[in-house]
DNA sequence: CTATTGTTTTGAACACTGTTCATAATAATA
DNA sequence: TATTATTATGAACAGTGTTCAAAACAATAG
């Protein structure tokens, strides 16, 4: 059978990465199948291997569009108050990633919980650099003596963290959160405090030595 | 068939666990199946489910297996140095915490990959809280007037960072570490540069307002 | 010491999974 | 219109977790 007149193989990727979306909304990664995945865009599950490869390459493609959906609202968020303080603008940075998580928690998980064997392709290596270097170009007006080490030492640490403390507040199940009483410690008033006391440390100490080794 | 008299019940419950800490000391959890546990074990698979359940409570019962240790390393490194000062003693945790993530990289994962639909069981819950606690009880000396809320909120920053770092370095096909050049950015620099800063600025800091709300 | 009761283990069966590939159906070209 | 490419398919395969009636053993009663 040749093509169906109804998508060409481009639309037909996009509305299969669409439709997993979609379903991401609302149930979990591991309850979705090649399978149930071919019943929602109405084509055979063979057809969809020739489309991406595998099923664990049909869900990079979606974890692709996710890092593009990330991506966009972080710059969204940043290119509108370009206005305020580096630290302020590194709080929305986290803010916003932790928006995010907590929206699409499903999209989210899956950017992570999916490896594939082998290495990860260096076009998703690039999205995730483009992001580093966001925070990057805000540290370094922080504290403008700073090297490029030291930089990439920092930003590391910085989203390192934000992103724990992002896993934490999706899933409130693995560690104890609402444990006892009193005010729950959620995850916006963890970034709060992480980079608060981090980055008012981090932008007065002087370099006397190089992080690492 | 009765009982094969080479093991109880609970003698092969713990045979199970430990045949699968041992697959897990080599290969991932993905490439695991209960088929092949039971072929590791040589009983059938209907026997294990008898024992767990399910294949699911079978890998909490390996998780919580994985927890002990861990608190048991996490313990015997505390106690090997209380004459240290508290921040020593939480940065000797921290790296222990991360040598065990890399000793055993795919038992440390399957810890927070594998969900249950079900909530968290709390003795899981409460090998966790114990976790915790053994921050905490630095955190007071390092600034005895803090409040419990802000304890809490400490702690669980700090160890939602650590592990994010944790999480960067076992995998560091996720994000980029060995992007271009120089040195490469470790879990341990990262660790010392996060406890650094967050705590020197922590316990200097006046609690003039509850951390949340 | 045999017969009965109770418990533990099993393997076949079920519904599912991702993947392969010869075949069939359509589109593009000669 | 006939031929060549391309593309979609569904059956088949080996694998998965789980169920459950039947079988095999241990413990007890007569």
């Amino acid at each position: 059978m040749a093509r169906r007149k109804d998508h060409t193989p481009d639309e037909l990727k996009a509305w299969v990465i669409r439709s997993v979306l979609e379903f991401l909304q609302d149930f979990p990664a591991n309850e979705l199948s090649l399978r149930k995945v071919a019943k929602r865009v109405e084509y055979s599950p063979g057809t969809l291997i020739n489309l991406f490869g595998s099923y664990a390459h049909l869900l990079l493609a979606v974890n692709a569009s996710t890092l593009d959906h990330i991506s966009e609202r972080l710059n969204n968020r940043l290119s509108a108050s370009q206005e305020l303080e580096p630290q302020q603008q590194l709080l929305l940075f986290a803010q916003e990633y932790l928006a995010f998580a907590k929206e699409h928690p499903f999209q989210w998980r899956l950017i992570f919980e999916h490896r594939l064997d082998d290495d990860v392709p260096e076009w998703q290596q690039n999205r995730i650099n483009q992001l580093f270097e966001l925070i990057e170009l805000r540290l370094i007006t922080l504290r403008p003596t700073s090297t490029s080490a030291e930089l990439q030492q920092a930003s590391r640490t910085i989203w390192a963290s934000v992103h724990g403390i992002c896993m934490l507040d999706v899933d409130n199940k693995i560690f104890a959160t609402d444990n006892s009483s009193e005010l729950s410690i959620n995850g916006e008033s963890m970034i709060q405090s992480l980079l608060k006391h981090y980055l008012s440390s981090w932008k007065l100490s002087s370099n006397t030595h190089t992080p690492s080794q």
